[in-house]
DNA sequence: TTTATTTCGGATATTTTTATCCTATTTATA
DNA sequence: TATAAATAGGATAAAAATATCCGAAATAAA
């Protein structure tokens, strides 16, 4: 469904957003045993989530990742995947056509339509917030 | 959401189908220009078709590609995409993660589990039939 | 039986995605 | 100011997906 930039990114976040509650800046290395991902990959995604200004760096010592408190509930699902594998997954053909839609739709585009509008719909409405806290009250997980 | 794979193994299977309605038997080369496709690459993903039963091919002058007439309505998406992207589909975590369940969720389970299972669903009750059936009456397209 | 046609399948090439390495730059602190 | 700790970013490598090539095998028809 998504990249594998683009899970990371999605964790990634994610951990940087609960320890930001807490007034602590993350480390790359941090995140990325956190996570369960490659440090050097990790480290390009966050640095593409960096320049789309979804998660702040700061360089040198003590420095780290961290997102603005206030913005976590603010920042949708959607930012990520966009930030990282652009919006293929919105304006995509389900059969790789050029173009479909209605007035030239592929063989499944009324079979997708639904379940795409959903999957977007799913995407712009969940915020870092709550996926942080459900991580923090222990009902879901980031590895394994 | 499919691989380029799969989406010319869907593609391909309708067109047949379709000939199939008419005792026709269509080659490689007809096939890879009605659906556009790499006609070397689309060989391999027929071959894996006709392996897995959901064609059939038969080599030789004035071979190629067919499908049983009274077997098109039985055959389901979901049998073509499990033939070619394995059912990782189904089973693959949103966010990668080795073990995803109730007991065990990734921070999107929940989110996704609807999406996916709808998808499931889709592929579940989607026949040749009708996908051939909506090309023959000109109301979607194989390819552009 | 020869020839033309067509799929099969192994080998190889290209492209994209994923991953790694190394040096430069920034910053806090001793 | 020197040092250690971090991220930035360019270059490169490895793996996976996509695509191509070519000879072998099968089959219909001349």
């Amino acid at each position: 469904m998504f990249s594998k930039a683009c899970e990371y990114g999605i964790k990634a976040s994610i951990f940087i957003a609960l320890n930001s509650y807490q007034e602590k800046r993350v480390s790359l290395k941090a995140i990325a045993k956190e996570i369960a991902s490659p440090e050097a990959f990790t480290a390009k995604i966050l640095q593409d989530l960096a320049r789309h200004n979804i998660i702040n760096s700061v360089k040198g010592a003590h420095g780290g990742f961290e997102i603005n408190k206030k913005q976590i509930s603010e920042i949708k699902l959607e930012q990520i995947v966009k930030a990282i594998d652009g919006d293929k997954i919105y304006n995509g053909c389900g059969l790789g056509l050029h173009t479909c839609d209605e007035n030239h739709p592929c063989p499944v585009h009324d079979k997708f339509k639904d379940i795409r509008n959903d999957l977007k719909i799913m995407l712009e409405t969940t915020n870092l917030e709550e996926l942080a806290l459900d991580i923090k009250a222990g009902a879901s997980f980031l590895k394994i």
